[in-house]
DNA sequence: AGTGAAAGGCATCGCTT
DNA sequence: AAGCGATGCCTTTCACT
């Protein structure tokens, strides 16, 4: 990496302090200070310091509970490909904040390709399945096409930083 | 929904209370449990006993922080799709496991449908993608073909009930 | 199931090295 | 960056409802 792509993001330095910090709070973002400062073998004043930078460097983004869909009643997971029509390619950003704020939309990806981006939806069952691509994905007027494929299985990782 | 299909997955009542808990865990799971009880209008102990069996009964299923790719020198994200020849639809499960201890990979989603299977990838770059596709994907037995597509950008949202 | 009180543990701060 | 010590808050347990 040249010095010059460097400085566009500045400050960016993780050691292995910080590496470690990071790998235990994916692990357990619920763990005390006291437990995470001895696991990483520093001081809790050094630990709560380290920790509050990552979150203020904005490296660590968040804390969040991780909720199984099923037992809120979302049974059925499916992804839904979407292509725009090619007359509407600047309304995509606008698509983005409206599908966001659908409860049944998990994930949104935006991409580059034969496809414009793709939906992680989860649903109660195919019906609102059904329901949802219909009246917010077919009957939108950006919209050319979608494809809808069921996901059997779902896992998600932590990042685990580049060598 | 049927008794009979309520009770294949018994105990799942979530009431009011448990709910505000979970939303408030989703938004902010490091907060302490006196906060959360004063928002959810209960008290501590009965917050912490809540949290515990929300956790034990698997519908939260962890707490985690999140983090940001490129702090972790991660800038490209790819999704790749991939479809296994038809002779080698067994080795979908085992598929599994490897990819998922790659550090390349965030999600994993198995499909019904034209595509088996797909990789959420975070890289450091396009070498990077072509080198995991290369090595992981082209030249593995079951493989028949990949598709891969840049990320633009991705958007992650809490899981909402259903009604 | 939920609550409140009490004891111990933890977070957090300022200061020192 | 680490360690120490003090304060106040938080967590946790348990008896009671």
């Amino acid at each position: 990496m040249s010095e010059a792509s460097k400085n566009l993001r500045p400050e960016i330095e993780l050691d292995e302090i910080d590496r470690k910090i990071v790998e235990e709070l994916q692990a357990n973002g619920r763990i005390t200070n006291a437990e995470l400062a001895d696991r990483v073998g520093v001081a809790a004043s050094t630990c709560i310091a380290r920790v509050r930078s990552l979150v203020s460097r904005r490296i660590i983004t968040g804390f969040t509970a991780t909720v199984d869909p099923r037992a809120m009643g979302l049974d059925l997971q499916v992804l839904v490909s979407v292509t725009v029509r090619s007359g509407a390619r600047q309304r995509i950003a606008e698509m983005s904040d409206e599908l966001r704020a659908l409860p049944e939309v998990m994930q949104l990806f935006f991409l580059g390709g034969v496809e414009d981006f793709i939906i992680h939806l989860a649903a109660r069952d195919s019906d609102h399945v059904r329901d949802f691509v219909m009246e917010h994905l077919s009957a939108h007027p950006a919209v050319s096409s979608t494809r809808t494929s069921i996901v059997f299985s779902h896992h998600l990782n932590p990042i685990r930083g580049a060598a």
